[in-house]
DNA sequence: TATTTCACG
DNA sequence: ACGTACGTGAAATAC
């Protein structure tokens, strides 16, 4: 049986221009987008492997193709987006790199890339010829049959598989036949291209009646011959005989057309060799390496494998000591580590190996379990510049080790961070993919089976990591130097790696029987209302489950206020607190709520950190996880430990300094208002904080009109939301629902502060409009944040991009600022010698764990390094508390 | 794995 | 006419 593969061009392009936007690297060298492209291709080199056809084809729309439906009905396709421009320049390119590669394409004027497939695939299957359509459309399940099977790929976590749709699976899943949903779409109708059916009828009404009836001319038929209604709902049918005239031209201009008159036979169609030395220049202008060394393509073309070795020898060389290695000023390294189990450790991990790059000889050296002394000798030399990959995981390793890495040069996952900080990229081999276009995921799996080989394939991996490095860092290097990034990298973000490593280390100490014992208590409350929380609702049901909550609360005991949710009702605290009046179980829930929050995660998560040996937590401090360029916590995360209530508060009086030590905590005191007020160069805003008055009341004071000491405490409170609401990029709707007013009355007070507060309206406008054109916004010290929603079609997310547009130069300078203190205080403590050190930063706190006949000079020098991180146009205040717990630094 | 909820700045 | 404040991480349930 011989195959035919039909492509749809203009859905596959589509595909792929969507399905990796978030490739933004994918771009020539004149900053074209090559994204759909790429991914035509992956899709297409990879249909070829497994349907193996002996002829292709690739059919396009025209520009003129659908008039002819249009014509027939001119709702068809009216309101459909014009392609962006991104991907519009992209399709005459995808046509010409498949002109190198001999595959035929065709557009046809008056017949729409849909009717090319269907005619090519009904024309040409034969006893011999069976057709394989690939497309992302599902209605081309209507050309189905015996000879004529569809193909759609779909990207599932990253991978992208191939459904596969013959007549039984159409079967399966409409219960309806590939012919019937011709007349099923003539029905129920189809948004996407604009036909519209009969209204009122849906998918579920239309496959009903085609089920019974399987043609509209049939059913049409009873519909006529049921003047009684004996078998159809009135209204149904009214509907129906209303709108067959909708029915059919829906049907006619539904239908694909099989017919068209086709410029080529089959025989036109077979593959051919491709035009190597051609695709090999496209493919490098396109930066397509993966697939040049995908087909072994040299540089001629012909078809070898390529020989570009100046590079690195990849081909691992084992050694016995690090001593044989010939170490440069320059340290490219890579850590290869093991899982440990050991519950004692502060990072779970055992040093395996290490790859090291050896300048001279352009190879990778690798050591298997190196002895930490000559470790030690290299990763303390200041001399030495340590470049590697994730570097504050490697420090805090190397320091349980005993080995204080200095002169750490350049860390790579940084450096991709500081690029693009919304890249979700953290995987080494990810990056790889992403800045070298190489695939270095299941190094050598091939050998995996040979045991023998199992050590020489490791290594080999080691050196493909390290050589990634290498060339990762050479690249992102260019690139922050580019774009402007390369001081913020160097003078911020690489010092702070130590510091984020130091506090890991040094960790928080917690009291464990503190902890468990006001987890006991809540405990007893916990268990006192779940029974009358059953008792309230008359059953028993899992209180957690807000499915089941929400049946509770909204159908059996009919409370009014029901939100609707994916999943069914809204449970959350803004809903649950409009009811409090309307029935005695929504505090008892409530509080529910607050206590075995409490418990499971600040309790018992907490507990299961303590590490047995150091009684600290030691939670990760992330550097490359944010937007905005803040750090970010986890295992556990100490940036949301309790402090609004009372009684979550408590779970701060179990983190307490050492004897004899105390803590040293300091707080920026409105360090984003302050930025703003900078930024946006406002004098009302500048003025205000230059008097170091309240804040909150000087802003009710001009927003309301009145004077100073006559705010009442309810417009401060509301000119405090405004402001918070400003540094957000405010909506009169989330101000009226964060504040309980109408959407009216916010939006008045909207108006009010950015008349008083022109610069920051100046600004804000100012702020948006320069990322639409650039694509980006930047802090004051040049971390920059792509926004690519601004240029969305959904005006939702395009809303969105315009609050992070303004939200991130804020919420970002204060990071930034508080990086560089952070910087300060800890070199400072080191040069003072003092036994001093930060365990803890959140985001506009950082706290300080001293010895207590240290605490004046070490507060002296938080102070000083916070205050005096940057000069702004107003000063930055710093408040400082000592305390001997966290619960008592307020 | 996705969704919902809720803790923080 | 729509759906909406920015940035995070963890636990639980439901799929």
């Amino acid at each position: 049986m011989e195959k035919l593969l039909l492509i749809d061009g203009n859905s596959i392009m589509n595909r792929a221009f969507y399905g990796i936007m978030s490739s933004k690297m994918l771009m020539t060298d004149d900053g074209k987008y090559t994204n759909a492209l790429y991914g035509f291709l992956s899709i297409l080199f990879k249909n070829l492997e497994e349907v193996k056809p002996d002829y292709i084809l690739v059919a396009f729309d025209s520009k003129t193709a659908a008039n002819v439906r249009k014509q027939k009905y001119e709702g068809y396709k009216k309101s459909r987006h014009k392609m962006p421009e991104e991907l519009a320049q992209q399709m005459p390119e995808i046509k010409e790199i498949l002109d190198s590669m001999n595959i035929k394409h065709l557009e046809m004027d008056d017949y729409e890339g849909d009717d090319i497939l269907g005619s090519c695939a009904k024309q040409f299957t034969s006893d011999n010829v069976e057709a394989y359509i690939l497309s992302g459309d599902r209605d081309l399940f209507q050309l189905i049959d015996d000879k004529i099977i569809v193909r759609i790929p779909r990207t599932k976590m990253k991978k992208t598989e191939t459904e596969i749709y013959d007549k039984a699976k159409v079967i399966e899943e409409y219960g309806l036949t590939p012919e019937e949903l011709i007349e099923l779409k003539a029905l129920m109708g189809d948004s996407s291209d604009e036909i519209p059916g009969v209204p009122g009828v849906g998918p579920k009404t239309a496959t009903e009646l085609l089920k019974q009836y399987r043609t509209i001319s049939k059913l049409y038929e009873a519909l006529e011959n049921d003047e009684n209604n004996e078998v159809f709902k009135p209204n149904l049918r009214k509907k129906m005989l209303d709108n067959k005239h909708l029915a059919e031209i829906s049907k006619e201009i539904g239908k694909i057309n099989v017919e068209a008159p086709l410029p080529y036979n089959l025989e036109n169609l077979k593959i051919k060799e491709w035009n190597n030395e051609k695709v090999v220049e496209l493919f490098k202008f396109y930066k397509f390496n993966r697939f040049l060394e995908r087909f072994n393509f040299n540089s001629l073309g012909t078809g070898e494998k390529s020989e570009e070795k100046e590079e690195t020898n990849v081909e691992t060389v084992i050694k016995q000591t690090v001593k044989d290695i010939k170490i440069n000023d320059k340290f490219i390294y890579y850590l290869e580590t093991e899982k440990s189990e050991d519950e004692e450790k502060i990072i779970k991990k055992t040093i395996k190996g290490i790859g090291i790059y050896e300048e001279e000889s352009k190879t990778v050296c690798y050591v298997e379990s190196p002895q930490i002394e000559e470790l030690k000798e290299i990763f303390e030399e200041e001399k030495i510049e340590k470049i590697g990959f994730n570097l504050s995981e490697d420090y805090v390793l190397l320091r349980e080790n005993g080995i204080k890495t200095k002169n750490i040069k350049y860390d790579i996952g940084v450096a991709v961070y500081d690029i693009d900080p919304t890249n979700a990229k953290h995987k080494l081999e990810d990056i790889a993919s992403q800045y070298l276009d190489l695939d270095i995921t299941n190094i050598g799996s091939d050998k995996q089976m040979n045991l023998f080989e199992q050590n020489d394939v490791d290594k080999n991996e080691i050196g493909i990591y390290v050589d990634s490095i290498r060339r990762i860092y050479e690249n992102t290097e260019e690139k922050l130097k580019e774009e402007g990034s390369y001081r913020l990298f160097n003078e911020i973000e690489i010092p702070l790696i130590t510091v984020l490593g130091e506090i890991q280390y040094k960790g928080m100490l917690v009291d464990k029987s503190e902890l468990t014992q006001f987890g006991e208590e809540l405990k007893t409350r916990i268990n006192e209302l779940t029974c009358e929380i059953y008792e309230l609702a008359g059953e028993e049901f899992n209180i957690n489950s807000t499915q089941q909550l929400g049946i509770i609360l909204f159908e059996k005991l009919k409370l009014p206020g029901a939100k609707k949710n994916k999943k069914g009702y809204s449970t959350d605290v803004a809903v649950l607190e409009k009811l409090v009046l309307a029935h005695p179980i929504i505090e008892k829930i409530l509080e529910y709520r607050t206590l075995t929050k409490l418990n499971s995660t600040y309790v018992e998560g907490l507990v299961n950190y303590i590490n047995p040996t150091t009684g600290r937590i030691h939670s990760y401090f992330h550097q490359t996880i944010t937007a905005t360029g803040r750090i970010s916590s986890t295992e556990p995360n100490l940036q949301n430990i309790p402090t609004r209530e009372e009684i979550g508060r408590n779970i701060k009086k179990a983190f307490k300094p050492k004897d004899g030590y105390v803590y040293v905590d300091a707080d920026y005191s409105q360090i984003e208002l302050r930025v703003l007020a900078h930024m946006a160069n406002d004098s009302n805003m500048i003025n205000a904080f230059k008097n170091d008055e309240d804040i909150h009341r000087e802003v009710a004071g001009r927003v309301f009109n009145v004077p100073f000491e006559e705010v009442t405490k309810e417009q401060r409170s509301r000119a405090k939301a405004v402001n918070f609401g400003i540094v957000y990029g405010i909506t009169d709707f989330g101000l009226a629902e964060q504040i309980g007013v109408t959407r009216k009355e916010a939006k008045a007070y909207i108006e009010s502060y950015l008349e008083k507060y022109n610069g920051i309206k100046q600004y804000m406008e100012t702020v948006v409009e320069k990322a639409k054109e650039t694509g980006y916004v930047e802090t004051l010290f040049g971390r920059r944040r792509y926004i690519p929603e601004l240029k969305s079609n959904n005006y939702m997310v395009r809303e969105f991009g315009k609050r992070a547009a303004m939200n991130t130069p804020i919420q970002g300078t204060a990071a930034d600022i508080m990086k560089i203190a952070m910087n300060t205080v800890y070199k400072r403590l080191e040069e003072a010698k003092l036994d001093a050190k930060i365990i803890l930063q959140v985001h506009d706190e950082l706290m300080l764990e001293v010895k207590e006949d240290q605490k004046e000079k070490a507060k002296k020098i938080l102070i000083e390094s916070m205050e005096n991180a940057t000069k702004l146009s107003i000063p930055l205040k710093v408040e400082v508390v000592e305390a001997k717990s966290w619960y008592d630094a307020k």
